[in-house]
DNA sequence: ATTCCAGATATGTGATCACAAATTGCTGCC
DNA sequence: GGCAGCAATTTGTGATCACATATCTGGAAT
C-alpha cells in the first residue's frame, strides 16, 4: 500500500478519509493502553507502520493532540502524554461529574431493548474478569460504559467523556492484572446494571461514581510512586518503537 | 507574507508553529462569535485571509474539528457546527457539572492576589455591560470565567470547559443585545464574586450554575425557533465569506 | 576511560503539485 | 421563461519536496 496508486476505487461507499482511519486506529490504541505514557513516536514511523504517507498521520495526530492524548514538546518532539498524580485526580473528578450525569440520564431513558443489551455486555465483562484477561477486560469495559452513556442520548457529553478516557488510557499499561481491583470493579458494575434495570437514576450515578473512584485509586497507587513504574514503562532509551 | 520566505529568522524565541497561531486565531474567533452557525468555509480561503499556505490551516482545522467547532460534511465540505436545541441543553448540563466543580474548587484556593484580580475583571465586565457592548461583554465574560477557573488549578478540566465554550460561541451571533439578559447575567456574576470573596464553595457553584442556566435560556429562546434566526444568520447563499 | 565536539542522520513544519469528487455557471432546449 | 445537462472551477485529500533544527554517532583530545 506504499505505492502511489491514486486511490482504491471506493467511490462513495465510505465517506472515510485515510486521516480518519488513522485517527480512529490511534485513538483506539491509546484507549486500549497500547501506548506507554511518555513514549516517543514519530510521524514517519507511524506512517510507515500504517502503510500510508506521513500526511494523514499528521492530521490524525493534530486531532489527538487537541484531545490531549499526544503532545508536541517545546522542541516539537512527539510523545504520548504522561498524566501526573494531580492531573489524574482532575480527570477523576471530571469523570465523576460527567459520567454521573450520563448515568442518571441513561437510567431515565432505558427501554426493554437496552436492558437485554446491557445485560449481555455485562456478561461479557464478567467473562473477561473471570479469565483475568486484562486487555479484554479494558476493552469490554469501555464498550459497556459507552453503551450505557449512548442511552443517555447526549453525544456531545459522551464525546467529552471519551476524551477523558483517551487521557487515562496510557496509564493502564502501568497497572498489573489485579484480581482485587477486578472484583471491586465488577461489584460496581453489577450495581450499575441493577440501578439501570430499576430505572433508579441516583443509584446509577452513585454506582458509576464508585467505579470511577475505584479505578482512580488503583491508578494513583501506581502513578504516585514514579520510580519503579517509569523504569518499567520507559526502558532507558527505546529507538522508535511504533508497531501501532 | 505570501512570498516563499523560508522562515522569519526567529530562531527559538517562539516555540509556536504557524499551525498553532492559526489554531488560536480561529479558536478565539469562534468563541467570540465571529463565525455564524452553519457558515461554510474553505481551507484555501482561510489560508489566503491569514496570509499562509493551506497547510497550517488544515492542521488547525483538524484540531478544531476534534473539538467540535467545525465539521466536515459527508461530502467533505467544511462548515461551522450548528448546535441544535437538545445539543445546547447537553452543553448546558455539562457546563453546570464541570464549571460548578471548578468554581467550588476555586473558592477554596483563592488568595488575596486573586481577590484583586477577579474584582478588576468584574469591573471591566460591568463597564461593557453598562455600555451595552455585546462583543466586548462576551470577550470580557470569557476572560472573567477563565481566570476564576484557572485558580482552581485543574488545567485538564478547564480545557474541557473551553471546548464547550467553543461549541456555543457561534450561537452568540444569533442573540441580539438584550439588556435584560445582561442585567441578570451581571447579577449572577456579582454573586460569583461575592461567593469567591467569602471562600464559599457551594455558593460559588450555585451562582455559576445560575449564570449558565441564564445564558442557556437566552440562547434556547432563539435556537428553538429556527425560521427567523436562521434566515438572519445564513442569508440564502453566501459565497465564501472568510474575513477571519 | 571519560568528555566534548563535529559531521551525519532524523524529524517536524511548510509549500507545492496532482487528483477525484462536488459544486457552480452557463448554454441550449422545451 | 423555466429547467435540464454539460463543462469549468472549486475544494478537500494525499504525496512529495525543501528546510531548519534537534538528536544521534563517532572519534579525538585530555
Amino acid at each position: 500500500m506504499k505505492d502511489t496508486k491514486p486511490l482504491p476505487p471506493l467511490p462513495s461507499v465510505a465517506r472515510d478519509s485515510m486521516a480518519d482511519q488513522v485517527y480512529r486506529h490511534l485513538r483506539d490504541g491509546v484507549m486500549a493502553g497500547r501506548f506507554a505514557p511518555g513514549q516517543r513516536l514519530t510521524i514517519r514511523g507511524l506512517a510507515e507502520a500504517l502503510g500510508s504517507s506521513p500526511m494523514p498521520v499528521r492530521e490524525a495526530l493534530r486531532r489527538l493532540q487537541a484531545e490531549g492524548a499526544f503532545e508536541f514538546s517545546d522542541t516539537a518532539r512527539l510523545s504520548v502524554v504522561q498524566l501526573s498524580g494531580p492531573q489524574l485526580r482532575d480527570v477523576r473528578d471530571a469523570r465523576v461529574a460527567l459520567e454521573g450525569l450520563l448515568a442518571e440520564r441513561a437510567a431515565s431513558r432505558m427501554t426493554g431493548v437496552d436492558d437485554a443489551e446491557i445485560t449481555q455486555l455485562y456478561d461479557r465483562l464478567q467473562v473477561a474478569a473471570d479469565a483475568l484477561d486484562v486487555p479484554g477486560y479494558l476493552s469490554a469495559n469501555f464498550v459497556f460504559h459507552r453503551r450505557i452513556y449512548e442511552i443517555a442520548q447526549a453525544p456531545i457529553i459522551l464525546g467529552a467523556v471519551e476524551n477523558f478516557w483517551v487521557l487515562i488510557g496510557p496509564c493502564f499499561v502501568l497497572v498489573a492484572p489485579d484480581a482485587t481491583h477486578l472484583r471491586r470493579s465488577m461489584d460496581a458494575h453489577r450495581r450499575i446494571v441493577d440501578a439501570l434495570m430499576h430505572r433508579d437514576g441516583p443509584a446509577a450515578r452513585a454506582a458509576v461514581t464508585d467505579d470511577i473512584m475505584q479505578a482512580a485509586n488503583c491508578l494513583s497507587r501506581v502513578i504516585d510512586k514514579p520510580e519503579k513504574a517509569r523504569s518499567v514503562a520507559a526502558p532507558k532509551r527505546r529507538r522508535r518503537d511504533v508497531s501501532a
